[in-house]
DNA sequence: CGAACTGTTGAGAGGCTTCAAGCCTAGTGG
DNA sequence: CCACTAGGCTTGAAGCCTCTCAACAGTTCG
């Protein structure tokens, strides 16, 4: 159920090119890429849903997950993108919680699963492993604590054009500006927290400002001032 | 600027009640007690603000602290609470990063100011300290996201009978069933996100539903279910 | 080729915000 | 001791932003 058949390439089961894992010694490396299991994952699975009990945490060596809170009326709620280099559920699994997100393919990856005691004798034996994994979680919480606030006070109109912005920072423009994460109406509407149809509405009203422009789950971003300004950055 | 001047009381100079220095061994607690600095903090006092470059983080031995964002046109977002055994400061401390909130004193308080490089020495020393700060961090982090899904979610009326009934579990109630916590019309509206004017209406209605009722600032807790069923727990 | 999902547009309703005006309480200074 | 001021609290009215419902077009995929 959670692991596709085939196996992904050596290059995409290769840790040693996480900012996470640079201060580990030839042992401790040894050890993690020993017990660590990598596999694919094809767009639409689910890794872990929320209630799941985990028993470890996994590397992103490719794709897009989006990490999201099921609320009322099983409406979703976009927490967090994860790509290449970050690592997902590792929040439930540090505080023994059952995991309270769910994360789901968008883009077909490759996920290197880390076991809960490997992870545990990392932090024993290498305190500036410690400390980085320390730093990645704060830095999460920064961006939370941001997100918080521009929830409660920004409009959906500002926070959509912010969030087109961040997602042009997150995940970059091809070489015709047009966004390279694909997403439907609707889960664009479930990042901003806002109703599908407005999602639409707002679109076309930036296209008919010039702002950007759309070809089906394609946006081209055409003005960037415009759009920091749209969301009062 | 910092400081008031009366010093704390030795029991409020204490810091081997804290969860977080359990683990710590007789040299470690040691360094820790001695590189410590305690101070009262009136009302009303900022203990860090917005900007400001952090030299160590705070642990709560008495007292009650806003922490808050600010957003558009200095609107303040309320993002937590800190009581007597929490710590604060340690986010931005961790990260490297200038202050990205500010911390004001709701209730007369105590803080103990550890230094950076005492952090430092702990993590370096002791992991069951490092997996500790983990845990609170990650501890902060699910609540953050929960409070995402709420405000993207949630009416403002279904979010000001959670936030009553978050502050009575966190801040407890008196021998009359009232919030021992005691925040303006304009702070209550801060952590829903909403305006001043929203929460007096919606207050009164939830007086008017017998709910609550209310003195002042003094809101006494009726009933628990009611506010649950409007908060659509 | 049809089913299921996604995207689009319109209309109507209502939750919240904003503005404005007045009241109340507490702290201050004459 | 009392008037006075400032800040907090309350209420009303008006209007807008956003949601919901509904109908339909377009797309994708088995």
């Amino acid at each position: 159920m959670r692991k596709n058949s085939s196996l992904p390439s050596t290059e995409e089961s290769d840790l040693s090119g996480f900012q996470l894992f640079k201060k580990l010694n030839n042992e401790e490396y040894a050890r993690l890429d020993y017990e660590k299991e990598c596999s694919l994952y094809k767009k639409g699975t689910i890794v872990y849903k929320e209630g799941n009990r985990l028993t470890g945490f996994f590397c992103v060596t490719r794709g897009i997950f989006k990490i999201y809170k099921t609320g009322i009326d099983g409406k979703e709620q976009i927490i967090r993108f994860a790509k290449k280099g970050n690592i997902i559920a590792y929040r439930s699994l540090v505080s023994r919680e059952l995991a309270c997100t769910t994360a789901k393919v968008i883009d077909d990856a490759v996920l290197c699963h880390v076991p809960y005691q490997t992870l545990l004798y990392l932090i024993r034996s290498n305190w500036q492993f410690s400390l980085h994994m320390l730093q990645i979680v704060c830095q999460e919480l920064r961006e939370a604590n941001s997100y918080i606030t521009d929830i409660a006070q920004k409009s959906v109109r500002e926070r959509l054009a912010e969030v087109l912005l961040i997602l042009k920072n997150n995940f970059d423009l091809d070489n015709q500006n047009t966004l390279k994460i694909s997403l439907t109406r609707e889960e664009l509407a479930n990042i901003v927290g806002t109703a599908t149809e407005s999602v639409i509405r707002l679109l076309s009203e930036f296209k008919q400002d010039k702002l950007i422009e759309l070809q089906g789950r394609r946006i081209k971003i055409i003005d960037i001032r415009g759009l920091q300004k749209v969301a009062n950055i």
